[in-house]
DNA sequence: CAGGAATACTTGCTGTAGCAAGAAGAATAA
DNA sequence: TTATTCTTCTTGCTACAGCAAGTATTCCTG
């Protein structure tokens, strides 16, 4: 319960810098990576988080609704985008038998090869555009800094 | 020109975190606050950011390509959200009279009320959800970050 | 073991964004 | 001046995302 001495309407230099500079430089980098694997690889930055989650995933597979989450797309828009990997046959839809209702998304040897053809692309441009700008350690400080924001993003 | 010891297969852990906690904060908080302005002032971030870049530009007013950029949008998407908010009767275009292609947007009266009433909103949300979670030296850190991050976000 | 509530996924609809092409005006250069 | 080229903005098209509703299955409760 501390009542800041801020100016209640205004952000200070620090807090516009930190705030616009999130949303300027998420905006660069996600813009700049999705045409970067567009145009080497023909695959979208979410479509390459999609394999990428799978091919780290136990058995090469995931539930439909995991995999959302995972990749941060809401479950519609999930089933469109395996929809779309699928017809390109990188990945597959198998019933889940522990479950009648589910579906996992599985990664298929197509989506394999074509996730490590794409992956050395996009390493080295998440490095080149973000990480080598850090050291080890200011690493460390962001992944905080994250884990502060994330629990519940919205103050009620 | 370096030569790193990590494994250029894979992010480290900090590596992974700093660049997922980013995707996923941006994500949550970019969702949170536009949905809290909608609910409250039927009216999106980008709408929002929009009446408060001219708010603060001399005599209320902009280019339009000068906004787009302002604002991370390209010019046709900028076109159209004008579009919604002139008929909104928020913002009106103006004729520029120094260049009779260009155009200004300017912000309206009602504009400037229907702003002024959704800036406490959004101000409570950024500071709830994001700035409150750092102190002014963390969020300095923050700000010289991006501008590592910034200029040419795209490497090669 | 019903019957209602909850969950998993898909589909219809809509909103918003980008690219590329077009129209109108400005700038340059001969 | 006029022809070429560049810039500014808009429009047509398309792609992708979300919400809400629909269907199928599972879970829960009595």
């Amino acid at each position: 319960m501390q009542i800041p001495a801020v100016n209640p309407n205004t952000l200070s230099p620090a807090e516009l810098g930190a705030w616009r500079g999130l949303l300027r430089a998420h905006s660069a980098l996600v813009h700049d990576l999705d045409a970067e694997l567009r145009a080497t690889h023909a695959l979208s930055l979410q479509e390459y988080e999609v394999l990428l989650t799978l091919a780290q995933a136990p058995e090469n597979r995931m539930r439909m609704s995991d995999l959302a989450v995972s990749v941060i797309l809401s479950q519609s828009g999930l089933t469109r985008l395996v929809d779309r990997l699928a017809q390109a046959g990188s990945v597959e839809r198998t019933p889940c038998q522990a479950d009648r209702r589910g579906l996992n998304a599985e990664l298929t040897a197509a989506g394999r090869t074509r996730l490590e053809q794409a992956r050395p692309t996009h390493l080295a441009g998440v490095r080149g555009s973000f990480l080598d700008r850090f050291d080890e350690a200011e690493l460390g400080v962001l992944a905080r800094f994250w884990e502060r924001v994330l629990p519940g993003a919205t103050a009620e």
